[in-house]
DNA sequence: TCAAACCTGTAG
DNA sequence: CTACAGGTTTGA
């Protein structure tokens, strides 16, 4: 579940692996996948000229001032691949499924995709760490979606999920407005994507915990105070988490190689587990389909 | 402001 | 088989 510190990670890896590329051609594999007001192959021929990140949006530059946003959303991945060559598959979209495996040499050279893969970018001047060609936007749930689009429609066409301002761009005192004017659960609001981009559940879990916050507390309750722990402790996880490449749960992929700051989660997948602060047991909660971790003696 | 829908792999 | 994971959109 890409959030802002996976989100910087793979635009960087982005960033540095495919200065020099060119797009050849484009696939697109899964219709739905593709959302925004020009078509995938409008990037034929263009240039690369560089990524980064908004919020949980990865944004991919291309000449022309052409763009490619990125909401990931659970499980989308940008991963480098090979195209196939040889026979192309025909049908494509439709029933699709019956994924084959991966394709490898040998196998009557009828190679495809390998499975969930929803679009991808076949690249010149271009060759990934195992001389890949291609660069692969593989989605297992078909949440994710991406935007081609003008740069001047950019700030429109933002998904949500880079909609406010970047959670570590935001000054004290803005960040203690915000919350102050909202009714809303702390961790609701940390993680609503208008009022500050980059939060998910697992970084909202770790913020709270590690602020000693109770992510039940009404926004508007907190304190001056309080909300400066909680912005000192989202600038501190997050710093770490880039520095670690992101968490690496569920099937969370870097272009160039996975994060470990899973290692650190002091909350987050830990309920029924001793609480590292005061030993009493984590408690999860479930309410209108997410589940929070907190520990009931020290968050308050 | 809240629930349902969107999806599919994994865990029970 | 059912429950669960969960960001975002959409509709009540």
């Amino acid at each position: 579940m890409p959030e802002l510190p996976e989100a910087q990670t793979i635009a960087s890896d982005l960033d540095r692996a495919l200065a020099g590329a060119r797009v050849k051609s484009t696939e697109l594999l899964y219709r739905p996948t593709l959302a925004g007001p020009l078509a995938l192959s409008d990037l034929d021929g263009s240039a690369f000229e560089g990524a980064s990140r908004r919020g949980k949006c990865v944004i991919l530059a291309f000449g022309g001032g052409l763009r490619l946003l990125a909401s990931l959303r659970m499980t989308g991945q940008f991963v480098f691949g090979h195209s196939p060559v040889g026979a192309a598959s025909p049908g494509g979209a439709g029933a699709g499924g019956a994924g084959e495996a991966e394709p490898r040499a040998g196998s009557r050279g009828k190679r495809v995709w390998p499975p969930h893969v929803r679009a991808a970018l076949v690249l010149e001047g271009f060759s990934g760490p195992d001389g890949e060609d291609s660069l692969m936007f593989r989605d297992i749930r078909k949440f994710g979606r991406l935007f081609v689009c003008r740069a001047s429609e950019e700030e429109f066409l933002l998904p949500a999920s880079a909609k406010g301002p970047d959670v570590t761009a935001i000054a004290p005192g803005e960040f203690y407005r915000r919350l102050a004017s909202s009714k809303a659960p702390v961790k609701t609001l940390l993680m609503d994507q208008a009022a500050m981009a980059g939060l998910g559940n697992i970084y909202a879990t770790e913020i709270l915990f590690e602020a000693g916050i109770s992510p039940f507390r009404p926004a508007s309750s907190i304190a001056r105070e309080e909300s400066d722990i909680i912005l000192k402790a989202a600038g501190e996880i997050l710093g770490e988490a880039v520095r670690m490449r992101g968490s690496t749960i569920s099937n969370y992929q870097a272009p160039l190689g996975p994060g470990s700051y899973q290692q650190r989660h002091r909350a987050y997948g830990k309920a029924g587990r001793p609480c590292p602060r005061c030993g009493r047991t984590l408690e999860k909660v479930r309410s209108s389909g997410r589940t929070t971790v907190y520990c009931p003696n020290c968050q308050r």
